[in-house]
DNA sequence: GCAAATTAATGATTTATTCAAG
DNA sequence: CTTGAATAAATCATTAATTTGC
């Protein structure tokens, strides 16, 4: 249980709503704001999505089972197993001083394949899954603008961290975009891809569980609190 | 593939909202910036875009395919397919019309095994994945209430939809709780995976795969888009 | 009547807040 | 108090409708 299982979620944060359903015909007044430039978008947009849109899927593919793990390779603790049942991520010096250091160097929010090699450097320091590189991403940018806001209104000046412009690689081709305080939207996606690490047996054959393979997982809620 | 794996404690649900504070009090104003779309013409537009916009995006699971698909196989289309691409979700009428009723009986953040359940279900009227569940959900709720919230205003009453309280159970031997508008925080994990539903093939042995399904995806974005 | 141009919905992301473990 | 985790609000981006011109 608490173990965690491996979990993989996806998907942060997300949010909107809609409405109720059969109500129709009731209209609402327009959306407020959201169009702006628009107008020109839209078809713009549309045209050049479509060109590119290729995205590139990737698709990773389903694959279950990932990494290593696969079979029951349990991984053998590589050193710590320092969390305890299942509570949460307890970052080494390593992983925190790594982690800055991409940060520093301009990351900002890493898209799977880096989450995924960031993960597995990270987990040579202590046990650690791709969310937590997530989450850890999230709240430190979060946290510095935070702090960087407050600081601003205390003295009056705004120091604005430049931050280096030095593109930190990690070894994917793709390099990263960096964004410092960029505005606001960027959008791009980002996708995540962590490891099995709690294994605890489970999982193993492919095959073998029936029922639960047809699961794919969604969000989990671990226990209930 | 979708062998998830598993995991999953039980997860109960439950899940907490939160209550709408209705004291928000700071709006933020947002710098809108954000938009170089207009004025400019396609070539920004077009510039701009291309420059976020192709990272690189995992995509992942399922796939998406299609456009240029080629991918091999996939899908036979069971009945539709109405989701060209690869591009968003297309809910169908019958699975919008499930959706309403799990969300009027009640439910209103499903846990994984929920939505996999859901997804299962909603698979057999179109091509779905968890994560589009997961978002409808999201989406539903604060349409829902942002809605309320806004004839509220207009009229002057608060209406607060009484939700019957019908348990619906999905075949989900433990019943989910509903939670209208429970109690404050309730904080629980909330893990994806998804899935490739794709029954078919695929998927079969675990060990085929060969790079892509390395990952496991956690919070995943999507496509991108 | 149909297709481009708009507009309304709504799926999918990102950012800001909040909660709570350590 | 620090900060990992999770939720809600704000947005962006597509797609479904609806409108408009021919």
């Amino acid at each position: 249980m608490g173990s965690s299982m491996k979990v993989h979620q996806f998907a942060r944060g997300f949010w909107p709503e809609h409405e109720p359903s059969l109500t129709l015909g009731c209209k609402r007044l327009r959306s407020l704001a959201p169009k702006l430039a628009n107008t020109v978008d839209s078809t713009t947009t549309t045209a050049g999505v479509a060109a590119f849109d290729l995205k590139s899927f990737i698709k990773p593919e389903s694959g279950p089972r990932s990494k290593f793990g696969s079979f029951d390779e349990k991984r053998d603790s590589p050193q710590v197993e320092t969390h305890p049942g299942g509570t949460r991520w307890n970052p080494t010096q390593e992983q925190i001083g790594i982690l800055e250091m991409l940060y520093k160097g301009g990351m900002r929010t890493p898209n799977a394949q880096q989450i995924e090699q960031i993960t597995a450097q990270l987990g040579k320091y202590g046990k650690i899954e791709g969310k937590n590189v997530f989450y850890w991403f999230q709240n430190h940018k979060a946290r510095e603008r935070q702090k960087q806001k407050r600081s601003s209104l205390g003295l009056g000046h705004c120091p604005r961290t430049p931050v280096p412009i030095t593109t930190i690689t990690l070894e994917t081709r793709g390099g990263f975009e960096r964004d410092q305080e960029v505005s606001p939207y960027k959008r791009k996606c980002r996708s995540w891809a962590s490891e099995s690490l709690e294994e605890e047996d489970q999982s193993k054959s492919c095959t073998d569980q029936e029922g639960d393979r047809t699961l794919e997982l969604f969000p989990l809620h671990p226990e209930g609190r």
